[in-house]
DNA sequence: TCAAAATATAAGCATATTCGCATCAAACCA
DNA sequence: TGGTTTGATGCGAATATGCTTATATTTTGA
């Protein structure tokens, strides 16, 4: 057993290296507008992929390539009715983040 | 004028396109394990440069690098004591925010 | 003025990301 | 069964990113 978890990692820091790399992995996740369009766009339900694509502009392969993105890593989940697919957000913090995150930017901005 | 920042856009979406790519710039800022490893060494206070290669293992020239990735997007700032150079967090909501998620994915962990 | 120490910048390479186009797969319906 | 609709996947081109090595810059002190 390794037990990482447990020890201050050698550089001293207050987390081990792994923290840091699922932190960083998530922001790097969430660093495409495009993404954060579709997180926002999910905040008041779930929405099928036409849905989607009626809301944000972009082609469908490249929306279908996002969507596979934000659910590998566990920020959406999807369920088929029929032809469609819908997605919703399961990982409520990340869309806290979000919207945190793009109401304090605009609150600047407004400012 | 364009005064975008005060209709809907297009989209439909509930921030204008110009949140979402400012979001995403800081989160592409922050994909870095490194940069979250020096954001979180300078909370405690400000350091220079030869201090945080004492305590993040990386060459000097990457450290640079990523420093003044931080310090253009905003986060940190820094001021010259002779031949040092002393970096500190400019941006207390970064930190905050870094803060955040890696305790959040710290208990994650432990859990 | 020269040398040394601390930090920054430049160039180059390897890898990763994004996007658009083309194609594929699944479900439904006539 | 065949066609239509909805969504996913494969692939190549363009761009971006991170790291390493080498070199430049700034300040200090002899």
């Amino acid at each position: 057993m390794t037990n990482s978890s447990l020890q201050e990692t050698p550089s001293g820091l207050s987390q081990p290296e792994e923290v840091f790399d699922m932190a960083a992995e998530l922001f790097r996740v969430m660093s495409a507008p495009m993404r954060l369009k579709i997180i926002s766009c999910l905040c008041d339900g779930e929405k099928n992929v036409s849905h989607l694509l009626s809301r944000i502009d972009t082609t469908q392969p490249n929306m279908s390539q996002h969507l596979n993105t934000l659910y590998q890593a566990g920020i959406l989940g999807k369920r088929r009715e029929g032809v469609q697919i819908y997605y919703r957000i399961v990982d409520d913090r990340v869309a806290t983040l979000c919207h945190a995150v793009c109401a304090q930017i605009a609150d600047e901005a407004d400012a």
